[in-house]
DNA sequence: CGCCTTTGACCCGCGC
DNA sequence: GCGCGGGTCAAAGGCG
């Protein structure tokens, strides 16, 4: 599990240089958005094939990504005198979008470079738990929630949850409590790199039978908390799982009822979530994930999960390290970044530690509803790079030029709220 | 017909 | 022991 991780120092270096190809083309994607309309009619990155070197290339990489764009373009460019406006207007354009490419490659760069970080810290973390909790709880399988366990007050049964509201601007995710859950499997938190595709090789063997020394004792509690916040009109995210509706009660201190839900992806699968928004602010959803599914999940769910886990795995790190009872920023984020991808901040108010990850100011996130992700990621450029001979899954996600794509459909796509 | 939501009852831990 | 609050169960009904 940790063997990739090792390299980790060298990984990120290199994963930057190729990254920055990806992210290259990932920008332009989305300044095309941004310029266009939110959605997928947004395509319409209008980026001429006019006579810039880069241009052409990034024509190309568009062309591979959408090709349909450029296409579209050819036809509006029919006329001579038009071209000539369409040109200069097209080069305004292209400046600004250039520009704005360039935040955006920044702060991808800074977005992959904590998640690398995230990734790391992980591994380390992995390891110690792996030694100290030996006997203490069984992490066997899973790595994020091995980290979640700390060592908080061990009383806490719940397992792993995770609440994850959506938002254009904001998302937060907090975990808490340590894990202790079952088996390996591992669903949401998992970080790619082991649990993703363990998840995903392992069917559901494991279920709940599979472990022995879990926490069954008591009934099925678990430990570890993690959870997300998000914006989102929608009643629901789309997180690439199937869920059932169990029960619905109204929180005591909010009116608006809090949703529980069972995956039912599985038979056996012990993950559960919880939605909930905040009375104050409607737009603000609220998603729960506990426990780790016993199945494969599908790209998108898996993604989640990494985001989700690297959350836990930097709270934990971030709680230990500074065990402060307020908010912090994990190394690797440098504070004073504006924006400020992604933020931990330690919860007091449970009795297990709570992290709490803002991605607020994170411009991917802002689109609402985007789309759905297809179920498995292989854009086309990327297919090229990773797919031949890696898992797409897992590899994307942990150290390669991928995984900034990734991360960022997750991120996306877990906001993009599921209209259900 | 299968799957899902709804909804009140039930369980269980916790604090008094 | 009691009340409270969070979480789950399961019957009943809805939907495609
Ligand atoms: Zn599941």
């Amino acid at each position: 599990m940790t063997t990739h991780l090792t390299g980790d120092d060298d990984q990120p270096e290199y994963q930057q240089v190729d990254e920055k190809r990806d992210i290259r083309e990932f920008v332009d994607f989305f300044s095309g958005e941004r310029h266009g309309r939110p959605d997928d009619s947004a395509p319409d990155v209008d980026l001429p094939k006019e006579s810039s070197i880069t241009e052409s290339s990034i024509n190309q990489r568009l062309t591979l990504n959408t090709g349909w764009l450029t296409e579209e373009e050819d036809r509006t460019v029919t006329k001579p005198s038009l071209h000539q406006l369409m040109n200069s207007n097209l080069r305004v354009k292209l400046g600004e979008l250039k520009d704005e490419n360039q935040n955006l490659r920044r702060m991808l760069d800074r977005v992959t470079k904590s998640y690398a970080g995230l990734q790391t810290q992980l591994a380390l973390l992995k390891q110690d738990e792996v030694l100290k909790l030996a006997n203490a709880t069984y992490c066997a399988g899973d790595d994020s929630q091995e980290r979640a366990m700390i060592s908080p007050p061990r009383k806490v049964k719940p397992a792993l949850f995770s609440e994850l509201e959506a938002g254009e601007g904001s998302s937060t995710i907090k975990t808490e409590g340590d894990d202790g859950t079952n088996n390996s499997i591992v669903d949401n938190q998992m970080p790619p790199c082991h649990g993703t595709l363990k998840s995903m090789t392992m069917p559901m063997a494991q279920g709940k039978a599979g472990s022995m020394e879990e926490d069954v004792p008591e009934g099925s509690l678990r430990r570890a908390r993690v959870s997300i916040r998000a914006r989102s009109d929608a009643p629901m995210i789309s997180d690439g799982c199937q869920w059932r509706k169990y029960g619905q009660k109204l929180a005591k201190g909010n009116p608006c009822p809090r949703a529980y839900y069972r995956c039912t992806m599985a038979v056996g699968c012990p993950v559960r979530k919880q939605v909930q928004r905040y009375a104050q602010d409607k737009a603000i959803l609220v998603t729960t994930y506990e426990g780790s599914h016993n199945h494969p999940l599908p790209a998108a769910a898996a993604a989640l999960a990494a985001t989700t886990s690297a959350a836990a795995a930097m709270l934990l790190s971030g709680s230990t390290i500074s065990s402060g009872p307020t908010p912090f920023l994990p190394p690797f984020v440098s504070p004073h970044h504006q924006y400020a991808t992604s933020m931990a901040s330690y919860s007091p108010s449970s009795p297990y530690p709570t992290i709490t990850l803002d991605l607020s100011h994170s411009p991917l996130l802002s689109g609402p509803n985007i789309i759905h992700w297809p179920p498995m990621p292989p854009p086309p450029i990327f297919d090229t790079y990773v797919s031949s001979d890696s898992h797409v899954l897992p590899g994307s996600l942990l150290g390669h030029p991928q995984n900034s794509h990734s991360f960022t459909q997750t991120v996306r796509a877990a906001i993009s709220a599921d209209p259900a």
